[in-house]
DNA sequence: CACGCACCACCGATTACTTCA
DNA sequence: AGTGAAGTAATCGGTGGTGCG
């Protein structure tokens, strides 16, 4: 956890926490797994050796545009330096597709042959077969995609390979992923765009009321004005649109002169918040229901 | 250089299936 | 045990980019 962001981000990736479920299908596969791992030529998730990752993620800065996601910041500012190995801690590894230090078991070694099998014998008229990936290789998955949301034709092929899938597999769940992602940032913009008609409305109302007062002022004899100012002016705002002072004199005169103002909260609501595994706009981040 | 074509990657919408409450 | 909602792998049809003849 750094000292200088309010939320640090963390993912659990492992197997430590099984469910019973989980390791019955592991126990239905058992020699599928040692032969694959032999193949291999790397241990990989042993029962008696759970593996936890810990994966730090420091927020970015809120002000980050929508389109400013730096897939590149984020993999500098992702830290993943650390993971746990039956409770001691491994430092200086690092996380990605070339050299993740283990190897991921599947659970459907026999489900991809028949599927290969189907496809390669050509019947395709019978209902699809889904297949469920195994949190090993979904979280693996993940990982990837934090790196980079699209795949080359390599990078495929190799993701592909380390998890033993089909190609077509993994280009899918990127597909889906970034169609996940999509959706959820709308949901996001969705929030802020209410958020926003909420504080338009109430400066609405604002600015309603000021103008009434400001019609029973011209209305008012004019002795009513002798609390002003020498200058005259009788009000000076801040437009929040485009940050020009409004000064309106007495009666009714009314200029305008651009200055550089500090940012109001209404300009500050209105810096768009991203979606994302690592900002969450400073507004929601507040939000009762947040983990804090 | 423009055009048509094939190929590929991607997307949005949808379906089909699984999991969970 | 049955059921609906949510999540997600897979499919389908459309679009844009690219290379080639």
């Amino acid at each position: 956890k750094r000292e200088d962001h309010e939320l640090v981000l963390e993912l659990g990736v492992g197997t430590v926490k099984r469910t019973e479920q989980d390791n019955q299908k592991t126990q239905q596969q058992p020699e599928e797994d040692a032969h694959n791992q032999e193949e291999d030529g790397e241990a990989c998730f042993h029962s008696e050796s759970p593996v936890e990752l810990s994966l730090g993620c420091p927020l970015l800065p809120a002000s980050a545009g929508i389109g400013s996601l730096n897939s590149e910041e984020c993999r500098r500012e992702f830290d993943v330096s650390t993971f746990v190995v039956d409770g001691d801690t491994v430092q200086g590894r690092s996380l990605s597709t070339s050299s993740l230090p283990m190897e991921v078991p599947v659970r459907q070694a026999a489900d991809q042959e028949a599927a290969e099998d189907e496809e390669n014998s050509g019947v395709g008229g019978g209902a699809r077969k889904k297949l469920r990936l195994s949190k090993e290789q979904s979280a693996f998955l993940e990982d990837s995609f934090k790196e980079h949301s699209t795949l080359t034709p390599k990078q495929k092929s190799d993701l592909a390979k380390r998890l033993n899938l089909r190609a077509r597999q993994v280009e899918v769940w990127f597909q889906n992923r970034r169609a996940r992602t999509k959706l959820k940032q709308t949901e996001v913009d969705c929030e802020y765009l209410k958020r926003c008609c909420e504080t338009l409305a109430q400066e609405n109302r604002r600015l309603q009321r000021e103008v009434a007062e400001l019609r029973a002022l011209r209305t008012a004899p004019y002795p009513f004005y002798g609390h002003l100012p020498a200058s005259g002016f009788s009000t000076a705002r801040v437009c929040p649109c485009d940050n020009k002072v409004i000064t309106a004199h007495h009666p009714g005169i009314t200029t305008s002169s651009t200055v550089v103002a500090p940012p109001s909260p209404v300009s500050t609501l209105f810096a768009r918040p991203q979606f994302g595994p690592f900002t969450v706009h400073p507004v929601l981040r507040r939000q009762p229901s947040a983990t804090s």
